[in-house]
RNA sequence: GCGAGGGUGUCGGAACUGGUAGACGAGCUGGACUUAGGAUCCAGUGCCGCAAGGCGUAGGGGUUCAAAUCCCCUCCCUCGCACCA
């Protein structure tokens, strides 16, 4: 097997264990992956999602992303970028809370060890993190800053403190924010979420609700992340309206996105949480049934409301009339759990007519239905159309189309003052509280006299402060409440008794600026320099998973904005292009969790297969934005790769360049791989490189220029295995101080080609002729085919197609026959 | 229901602006080398057929010399939102 008529390597082992810990070591101790600052070189800032690190350790979803990125940013070093690839560690929130209440043992403590085993792991994988820029969003250090950011917000009157129906969460004891509550259940624990008045920090994300829909457009974010942001921010136009209560001073408004069909709104539905409902108390002459009914609606969860399919209640409210400014006709108003208090007014006019809802509730409850447009039949359904009706019954509008008629309907409102033109969007406010103990404290002291009083900035750090028992008070208060010392306090302005906030923020809060942390991780100063900020920022890639689109995507991007218009930061948009990976399944193609006992952890992976053959897999797995399921027998398959990638050694020839009949397909190669990466098709890449090896194999040889080409385009996958071989084959410095290689165009094209001949469509031979070979050359040959000829005998030709170096096709008259013959 | 994306061998998946469907990997079959092999190497592998040939990209129709790719209809799957007025 040993030739010994090699180098003094050959026939060495491939034992990915002996290489790997060396590389990183040297990779380490000289500092190759430390971003700087140059300015005569231009920046690339790559972005990963900072991982929380769990108990579980490292996931193999994890490193799907990092690899894709590593590629990236190694890509970026070898063309001659100064790149910054960061990493920390998303380390405030519950699971750690809650493990630590379990095991008696201090979140910190906690958090410390899960976070040493993820950065062992992740070294493990060979990354090219600047490690001297780790950050952690539990360490005071940084918390500071993002109490810094918070007390920001509050100064603006962008942080405010709200009475208000919130989601609550039976299991964690905490309330959540409506990003948070899936399908009527907690998103992290799947517990039940009900509606509990609270009073809360908020967060005014509705305040750049239209800054953040406008400025998506000219990013590069995959289509699929800008629809859901868009979705989610929800913008709708319309207009507001209001209804005079009969008897009263008070009016009722609502946001309708259809005034056209004023004329057919023949009643009015409030939320049961509307509070004119508690301000004509006095009119309403069935309060117990009124009452009756908000009590039932306030119990359900949210969940149990939101059933689309259930049949709609209500009840009217007897006594209580509203006037109906087009037609002056009073109206009566009932309540019902479909109108949400959260959305526009908590109020609507219903049109049963025109709108499929109000429709299914005057059915219900015998209310009157009027055609306001023609094209329908309201009494089957309710005609929603706007393309196509017309305005009937309604008089100035009549005739029009109803997108006319909203146009119109609103110049009307406006100039009776009965109205006006409106926006709506479904975000709503970001509930900032948790009443919870491992989190940043929020820096803020109630006085008595003063009100809510910002903790002064040379105070902060508001320490977290030691706590032996973090269970939940039950009180529905953070634990940190039972702390007296603590929380008593002096008011910074008056100097009188006063408490502290006990509420902590959301984990949503350190990682809405974690990334501007890296760009000047270490200064105690500012939460970073404008300097290095002008340097580094936007985010030039970041990737990261959909489930993060609606939550700190958009977060992150709110808190940007406002720090962008307070002149804090020096882009209006943090990251300028965003993709996102599928998840990996587990070998049964069901999600991996615990619980299904189908979770891969891939220490044992590294062990038994190596870094390198791990992360090739893990591009290889398949599509990079779809979810796939893992397969053992696939990660072998990339181990074989690279085993046989390591015997080119015994092939080695010593040509310096590209031997003459792989000349095309080393050019072909270098551009797909580079075109690939770039598209984050990773796992066409490492197919066109196996296809390379496994043509090297054999013809029995590689020349020097072709291994060191390969191995320049194999190193961001596989990084530890393409450096020793690099070493091995004695090329000059390291791959980390090379270049990308480049192709030329023109190389990449074959001399000769094969061109399927077509005879009435199907293929019956090939020929091959040189690319540039004019038609009636190609012709010649494809008639010389025995199978052509074959195929021809006996038809007449009608018509002959060539196109260029793809296909010379023949139709003859026979293959119309049938058709004719009918 | 609305929005987005998909249905290709036994499996994961390839296929540029329509141009040899199934690259690459896995699995499987046969062979070689071996004390052995769950290692390695070689050959084969969409389906039917001895072959010639025929059939094949969810199903049906259409455009075209040529369709996985474009158009129409139907079915199914995944993801997101879900009484948003």
């Amino acid at each position: 097997m040993r030739d010994i008529t090699g180098g003094p390597e050959m026939g060495r082992e491939y034992v990915p264990s002996e290489i790997e810990k060396k590389w990183q070591d040297i990779w380490e101790s000289r500092g190759v992956f430390k971003a700087v600052e140059d300015p005569s070189r231009p920046k690339f800032y790559a972005l990963v999602e900072f991982p929380y690190p769990s108990g579980d350790g490292l996931h193999v979803g994890h490193p799907r992303s990092y690899t894709a990125m590593d590629i990236i940013a190694r890509k970026r070093r070898m063309e001659g970028y100064s790149v910054l690839f960061p990493i920390g560690w998303d380390a405030f929130g519950l699971p750690t809370e809650n493990y630590a209440m379990k095991h008696k043992i201090h979140p910190r403590v906690v958090t410390q060890r899960n976070v040493d085993r993820f950065r062992k792991q992740l070294k493990s994988l060979g990354y090219s993190f600047d490690w001297s820029r780790e950050v952690n969003t539990s360490d005071p250090a940084y918390y500071r800053w993002t109490q810094w950011i918070f007390l920001k917000f509050f100064e603006k009157g962008l942080a405010y403190k709200a009475e208000m129906p919130i989601n609550w969460c039976t299991s964690c004891k905490i309330g959540l924010a409506n990003e948070e509550v899936v399908g009527g259940r907690c998103e992290r624990c799947g517990g039940e979420v009900i509606r509990k008045v609270k009073s809360q920090w908020m967060l005014k994300i509705t305040d750049y609700a239209q800054k953040l829909l406008d400025d998506l457009e000219p990013l590069d974010y995959i289509d699929k992340v800008k629809v859901q942001q868009r979705n989610w921010i929800g913008r709708s136009e319309g207009a507001e309206i209001d209804f005079p209560v009969v008897g009263t001073d008070k009016k009722i408004t609502v946001f309708t996105t259809r005034p056209d069909t004023l004329f057919g709104a023949t009643y009015m539905v409030l939320s049961p949480e509307h509070p004119l409902i508690d301000d004509c108390k006095a009119l309403i002459t069935n309060w117990d049934e009124v009452e009756e009914y908000r009590k039932e609606a306030m119990k359900k969860s949210d969940f149990e409301r939101a059933e689309v399919a259930k049949e709609k209640t209500g009840v009217p409210l007897s006594g209580l009339r509203a006037i109906n400014p087009a037609t002056n006709r009073e109206i009566p108003i009932w309540i019902s759990d479909y109108v949400l208090m959260t959305y526009g007014t908590g109020a609507i006019m219903a049109v049963p007519g025109h709108d499929q809802r109000d429709w299914e509730f005057a059915r219900k409850f015998g209310l009157p239905i009027v055609e306001v447009v023609k094209g329908g039949d309201i009494q089957k359904e309710a005609y929603t159309d706007i393309e196509t009706g017309v305005m009937v019954n309604s008089e100035f509008l009549n005739g029009l189309r109803p997108v006319e008629a909203i146009e119109k309907m609103i110049e009307w409102l406006e100039e009776k003052g009965v109205g006006r033109r409106a926006v709506n969007y479904k975000l709503r406010d970001w509930v900032f509280s948790r009443q919870r103990y491992w989190g940043e404290p929020i820096p803020l002291i109630h006085c008595e006299k003063c009100g809510w009083v910002p903790v002064p900035e040379d105070q902060l750090p508001v320490l977290l402060p030691d706590l032996e028992d973090y269970v939940p008070s039950g009180t529905e208060e953070s634990p940190l409440a039972r702390l007296a010392d603590w929380v008593n306090t002096q008011c910074p302005k008056c100097g009188g008794p006063a408490k502290r906030e006990t509420d902590t923020m959301p984990n949503w809060a350190g990682s809405s600026w974690y990334f501007l942390r890296y760009t000047d991780p270490h200064n105690d100063r500012e939460f970073a320099s404008m300097e290095k900020m002008k340097y580094w920022l936007p985010v030039d890639w970041y990737n990261g998973g959909m489930e993060h689109v609606t939550l700190h995507l958009l977060y992150s991007r709110f808190w940007h904005k406002f720090l962008y218009d307070q002149g804090l930061v020096p882009t209006p948009e943090p990251y300028q292009k965003r993709t996102a990976h599928g998840v990996i399944l587990g070998e049964d193609g069901e999600k991996m969790s615990k619980s299904r006992g189908n979770v891969v952890n891939p220490d044992e992976l590294v062990r038994e297969f190596g870094a390198d053959a791990f992360r090739v897999y893990e591009m290889f797995i398949g599509a990079f934005d779809q979810a796939v399921p893992w397969s053992q027998q696939g990660l072998k398959g990339c181990r074989r790769f690279l085993e046989r990638v390591w015997k080119l050694m015994d092939i080695l020839d010593g040509t310096p360049t590209y031997s003459p009949e792989f000349e095309a397909a080393m050019h072909r190669t270098i551009k797909k791989v580079s075109l690939d990466y770039e598209r984050m098709k990773f796992n066409t890449a490492v197919a066109a490189m196996m296809s390379l090896v496994n043509d090297f194999h054999a013809r029995g040889r590689i020349t020097r220029g072709e291994l060191r080409s390969l191995l320049l385009i194999l190193n961001p996958v596989a990084p530890h295995i393409t450096e020793e071989m690099w070493e091995m084959a004695g090329f000059e410095g390291h791959i980390w101080e090379q270049s990308w290689p480049t192709w030329d165009e023109a190389k990449t094209i074959e001399e000769m080609v094969e061109i399927p001949v077509q005879i009435d469509g199907k293929n019956r031979a090939t020929v091959t002729v040189p690319r540039s070979a004019f038609e009636g050359d190609v012709r010649d040959a494809a008639l010389q085919e025995e199978r052509v000829q074959r195929h021809l005998k006996g038809r007449e030709i009608i018509k002959e197609v060539y196109v260029p170096g793809k296909v010379y096709s023949i139709v003859t008259a026979e293959s119309r026959a049938p058709e004719t013959r009918n």
